[in-house]
RNA sequence: GCCGAGAUAGCUCAGUGGUAGAGCGCGGCCCUGAAAAGGCCGGCGUGGGGGGUCCGAUUCCCUCUCUCGGCA
């Protein structure tokens, strides 16, 4: 029997991949699971340009507007969800098509995740609490001493890691640099197709902006002031534009000054996209055009698939 | 036309007689339970053109060009 097939769509942020996405599956009889860590969240539409519900009827999304902005998402509950998905999908004859940005998700998917602890409150807080007393380099040290692996390929300034680190150990007894090796991706079951579509730099960037711009037209400020009634998840609050409309609602600065740090934030978030794609090898890369409809798109990445 | 100010990084500008910096912008990179996050690295330059003084000029002098004010 052949392999079944998964095939991803990836790039930066504001590319056209959503547009093509839903021409190239009626193709090949797929449906889109949505390979974005902010678009699970409810609420947050204009905010990160999720399909409309008229593009939804055309083609099902999975994985878009499933959890609400107050609660926490992450990567090992999109593996959860999206390989329960994949597998309806395959019981309906269907290919799964993940469209989407976040890198990491797309790893976690096909190179698995290694099996670790989830977050433990407690002990981070008090981690937390210890790197606040005693600064950067004295909780490094504590690392470079559990876990000398993990600290080598950490930079002490990057405290974010260095607390899961110690939170893995701690929680197991067992260093997180070891841990990582352990994971067991899908490319032994599956036939897995990667392809990632890139414009030149300007012309992404002019798209970003204008992007940005639109969401403004769209109504995007009573979005965010809508979201904001809430306490958001410490993961929903990520997304760009958030942080940025609140310094205008709390009038530190103007509007045109939230708008530009959107379009600026959002294009530093498509080059470190770039970054993380360009290293992986296995992205059939279709470059495209300024001005190509999402249909012509649509079809120099069926012609990558055959 | 005259008077004044200026011309230095992609932009706005600082500074110095010993071949230049800052902010913003931009580029490169790292990444496993917050990933639209978090972290690291990089000045990317014919100092407007030409001449002079000087051991040495981006800095001082002359001149030309251009820009911006003001006066005509």
């Amino acid at each position: 029997m052949p392999k079944k097939k998964i095939i991803f769509l990836l790039g930066p942020t504001g590319i056209g991949k959503s547009a093509a996405a839903i021409i190239l599956a009626k193709k090949i009889n797929a449906e889109i699971i949505s390979c974005d860590s902010m678009q699970v969240y409810r609420k947050m539409n204009i905010l990160t340009s999720k399909a409309s519900s008229a593009q939804r009827k055309k083609i099902k999304h999975h994985l878009l507007s499933k959890i609400d902005p107050t609660r926490e998402y992450n990567v090992a509950k999109y593996r959860q969800d999206a390989l329960l998905i994949c597998e309806k999908l395959f019981r309906k004859g269907k290919t799964p098509l993940f469209v989407g940005g976040t890198g990491l998700y797309y790893s976690i998917i096909v190179d698995g995740l290694f099996p670790a602890v989830p977050q433990d409150k407690a002990i981070r807080t008090k981690l937390e609490k210890q790197l606040k007393q005693k600064g950067n380099k004295y909780f490094y040290r504590k690392l470079l001493k559990v876990d000398a692996g993990a600290a080598g390929k950490i930079h002490p300034n990057d405290t974010r890691r260095i607390i899961r680190a110690l939170e893995v150990y701690l929680k197991t007894g067992e260093c997180i640099s070891q841990l990582q090796k352990n994971r067991v991706g899908l490319g032994k079951d599956y036939n897995i197709k990667v392809l990632g579509l890139n414009l030149d730099r300007q012309h992404l960037y002019d798209r970003i902006n204008q992007r940005v711009d639109k969401m403004f037209e769209l109504g995007l400020i009573s979005e965010v002031k809508r979201l904001l009634k809430y306490k958001l998840s410490q993961t929903a609050q990520c997304a760009i534009g958030i942080r940025e409309l609140k310094g205008y609602f709390d009038a530190n600065y103007p509007l045109a000054e939230a708008k530009r740090l959107m379009q600026r934030n959002s294009r530093h978030y498509a080059k470190r996209q770039l970054t993380w794609f360009r290293k992986d090898k296995r992205i059939k890369w279709v470059d495209i055009k300024q001005k190509e409809s999402p249909a012509q798109v649509a079809l120099k990445l069926w012609k990558k698939l055959s």
